[in-house]
DNA sequence: CCTACCGATCGGTAGG
DNA sequence: CCTACCGATCGGTAGG
């Protein structure tokens, strides 16, 4: 029985979120303690966890507010863009600025996140795999909508190239964490223009 | 101090590196416990720990011994190939198949733990992050060797390419483990010999 | 490589 | 959202 009011509970409950999806980038969703959140938080293990109930349920709520946030920085700038490839780049450089800005401080959350949990069945993979291959579904989206406006190749295959532009920014953000080194970027971004390069009159 | 002879602790330890790295590759090294290792490998806790003295010790000993069988499982196999492009094709065709075969059963385990260790400064982010910038030079070099030999368009960046080809294997072991769907490895597979067309006479 | 043990911390609950 | 507490487990050591 919380003792402050209906709106602070909730603050209390967000910020609680928001400092898991951030400190799991950097040390792991599983691997984090309650009483480590609590010393950060500066408030009791009880405090963090009981909101939650469950230490699973806390960590299927960061993955919820990531997933927010993502949509947040990557696809609401980007929505009002024309469909097809405005729109495609235009969520190419939202993806990469999101890892430039380094929105979460370990490294893109869910990435993580959907490694560390690939082999525990689970509401938290559960949760990431709707997501991601939601994700992907817009890609290979723009991209059928771009060759149906003729502005890339119609013989490629919509699902592959969402398949490696995924796999641009992915090893992008691995490489830029492993190696500390930020034009890991760069060579994401090369791939993905050569990718959409518009299609040329033969 | 052991008990039993040098040859038996030294098997001893090869069997808790691996079963360690197969682990940690389901579940993760960082959250893995010397109580469960000792579980499953039938030893006491201070038999698991004692040949290492302490759990970082066990870990960069597992890092190594997946290196190792990274080399024996990808690279040893294609060694005597031709270097330039038969021998780059051979590689990404051991790489996939080491995927395929499932040498470690949680997806590939230099690749979840380069992720896991990536903001933990220690002597495991140091291994791999050498181990993986050397990987990626070896597959630069067949790709320089194959332009000098004619046998890809020398306007390639040898580096571009060889971050395209690790992006695309990178992205099927997520898919691969995250879906659980080992079509992950075609489109892999699709963008590999895109990249690696020969160079066409103009 | 085992038993027995250390202090610290784990996730979680009772009660306020 | 706190204090106080639960049994279990953590990494690691002493001693054999």
């Amino acid at each position: 029985m919380p003792r402050s009011s209906k709106p602070a509970a909730a603050a209390t409950r967000e910020a609680i979120v928001e400092r898991t999806a951030a400190l799991a980038s950097i040390e792991g969703l599983a691997p984090l303690s309650i009483g480590h959140l609590a010393d950060v938080l500066g408030l009791s293990k009880s405090g963090v966890i009981g909101p939650f109930r469950s230490k699973e349920n806390l960590q299927v709520a960061a993955v919820e507010s990531a997933i927010a946030r993502f949509r947040c920085e990557v696809w609401e700038p980007v929505a009002p863009e024309p469909a097809g490839l405005a729109r495609l780049r235009a969520i190419m450089n939202a993806w990469l600025s999101y890892l430039e800005r380094e929105v979460f401080p370990g490294g893109c959350f869910l990435t993580a996140v959907s490694l560390e949990f690939d082999d525990r069945p689970g509401a938290v993979r559960e949760r990431l795999a709707v997501a991601w291959k939601r994700w992907l579904t817009v890609i290979e989206g723009e991209v059928s909508t771009a060759q149906a406006q003729g502005e890339l190749d119609r013989e490629l295959d919509p699902a592959q190239v969402a398949f490696q532009l995924n796999a641009y920014v992915m090893a992008a953000n691995w490489a830029k964490q492993l190696f500390a080194d930020p034009r890991a970027l760069g060579a994401a971004r090369d791939a993905i223009d050569r990718l959409l390069a518009p299609a040329k009159a033969r």
